[in-house]
RNA sequence: GGCGAGUUGGCGGAGUGGCUACGCAGCGGAUUGCAAAUCCGUGUACACCGGUUCGAUUCCGGUACUCGCCUCCA
């Protein structure tokens, strides 16, 4: 059996992985909060830990791996939406899932996780847990008396304000912390948190709190036969319900963005462990590093993000985005630039070219083989996607040969790709250009449709150009290639016929000019 | 202020206490009517300063720089 080593950011090692159970492995992914699209840094864990998913199903048997990656249909974010729009919050939630699925398995070729639970079906759940929290002394009840209350509230809601907040008391779980490495004085000392004067100690977290309009909300927990009073639970509380409903008081893995660690993995477990009276959570804590965008920080408040709608649309192919965010360690912060885009996009172009070049490739396609054990290897060592991405650069060399061994090679490496790295070859077609980062932000509706215009043409010279190769008047064959060239249009012949792409420079005007 | 990560050849990007990563680009050659693709060959890279060692890019310590988290964020 294939041995996978995981980084454990629990225990800052790379750890080999022991299930415990390995008829059913379980894993959790924190998924997306619903109020927007997704972008192209939330599809990294998303493409990332698909990967581990995919290596996990290899491993143990399609049967016996749990997946879930839950929607956070219910926050601040998606209530201001609400409010914005004047849309009701259950079609915003429920349009945005739709778009999040479109993009992350269709788009991008992320396998559908096992469950894909929405916080507002799990709010029992929650407030079960948090009654047990505070029956078993890990939690408190405290009403905001405070004289200044937010402008945002009016009149109508003094009497919400009245109601109770659950909180998690930091202090009662002395390995508070320990995740992220952080003490509690620490994070004290530092800490830019809110002024809350009902906490008993700052770093103490919301569980349960009122919701200020006295809309989309929920029976509180009961403590001693008395309510806490309507409201909505707390973000950390509902990974940690979820996960317990569906995957029982402890797990395998756990997964999410390093920006999640501290505060809310960190929560999670406290949440967990107090409430579950388990020694742990999760096993295994893995973190995926952040995302930049040409250098720089790629943030919602900064408003430099492309989502992966935007890319799709502008025609990158899902394809490439996958491959661009697994030729980088999920661990190492990364870059996307419109050049790895492009590099990606050559590289898939000529493996897929070759591939399907080969009959014998092609038919032995859907009939399953043993994946080459040096890939295989690559991803069981903590998941080491770019080293893996090196191994099938090898295997297409190999695959150059045009004999038996050869369509081996190309064999593993179809295989090797689709299965782990999620990457058809039979459905990557392409072959344009990528965008650069000034034409993605540029391209409009418009420009999809002259681009049309211009590919008839294109398409009508090069065809020219083949009647005149078959009558072998080369002359004027090169001719019309040459000036296709000049403006920006390369022609290559394949055994299937001439085919051709643009480069970044591309002008029609010149293209006209030749005729 | 607290916590943490990183710095590899022109670029991207793995990895290792001594042995070619890999890809792209470049250069030389082969092949193809010419191109493209492909093949072969080709680059003494590991931020800096110390230490450990027979030997360090790889381990330890320090310096510099970059970045992230601590606040909704993957």
């Amino acid at each position: 059996m294939t041995e996978i080593k995981l980084t454990n950011t629990a225990t800052r090692r790379k750890e080999i992985f022991r299930p415990i159970d390995a008829s059913n492995v379980r894993m959790y992914v924190c998924g997306p909060t619903v109020y927007d699209r997704a972008h192209l840094g939330n599809a990294r864990p998303a493409v990332v830990f698909d990967v581990l998913f995919r290596l996990l199903r290899h491993v143990y048997g399609p049967g016996h791996v749990t997946y879930v990656r839950n929607y956070t249909d219910i926050d601040d974010k998606i209530l201001a939406r609400a409010r914005e729009t004047g849309r009701d919050i259950g079609d915003i939630t429920t349009e945005t899932i739709g778009w999040y699925e479109d993009d992350m398995i269709t788009g991008l070729g992320a396998l559908r996780p096992t469950h894909q639970p929405r916080a507002t079906d799990y709010v029992p759940q929650m407030v079960a847990m948090i009654e047990d929290l505070i029956n078993g002394g890990y939690a408190y009840v405290v009403r905001d008396q405070s004289n200044n209350p937010p402008q945002a509230y009016v009149l109508a809601d003094r009497e919400r304000l009245l109601e109770a907040h659950a909180l998690f008391e930091v202090d009662k779980y002395e390995r508070y912390g320990e995740l992220s490495g952080r003490s509690i004085n620490d994070m004290i000392a530092g800490a830019r948190v809110e002024v809350a004067p009902y906490k008993r100690n700052p770093m103490d977290f919301v569980l349960w709190k009122p919701s200020s309009r006295g809309e989309h909300d929920w029976d509180g927990p009961v403590v001693a036969g008395e309510s806490v009073g309507r409201g909505r639970p707390g973000w950390h509380i509902e990974c940690s319900a979820m996960a317990k409903a569906l995957l029982g008081d402890t797990f395998d893995i756990h997964c999410g963005g390093m920006d999640l660690q501290f505060p809310h993995h960190e929560n999670e477990i406290a949440q967990s462990c107090c409430a579950n009276g388990t020694e742990y959570m999760a096993r295994y804590w893995l973190h995926n590093e952040m995302l930049q965008v040409e250098g720089k920080k790629m943030s919602k408040s900064l408003g430099n993000f492309f989502t992966v709608r935007d890319l799709l649309d502008q025609g990158i192919p899902g394809e490439v985005i996958r491959f661009v965010l697994l030729s980088t360690h999920y661990r190492k912060p990364m870059d996307w630039t419109a050049e790895k885009a492009q590099h990606a996009h050559d590289t898939l172009s000529r493996w897929s070219a070759l591939v399907h070049q080969r009959p014998a490739v092609m038919s032995a396609a859907n009939v399953p083989s043993p994946v080459d054990s040096i890939l295989l290897e690559h991803l069981g060592n903590d998941l080491n996607t770019a080293a893996a991405i090196a191994r099938l650069h090898e295997l297409f060399t190999q695959g150059q040969r045009p004999d038996n061994e050869g369509n081996q090679a190309l064999g593993a490496l179809y295989h090797g790709l689709s299965e782990l790295l999620g990457l058809d070859l039979r459905s990557f077609h392409d072959n344009t250009a990528m965008p650069t980062n000034e034409q993605l932000l540029e391209r409009t509706e418009l420009n999809a449709r002259y681009d049309e215009i211009v590919a008839t043409q294109i398409d009508a010279l090069i065809a020219r150009r083949t009647r005149e190769k078959q009558r072998k008047n080369y002359e004027e064959a090169d001719r019309i290639r040459k000036s296709l060239l000049t403006a920006g249009v390369t022609v290559k012949d394949t055994p299937d016929g001439p085919t051709w792409s643009l480069s970044p420079d591309f002008d029609f005007s010149r293209l006209e000019a030749l005729e």
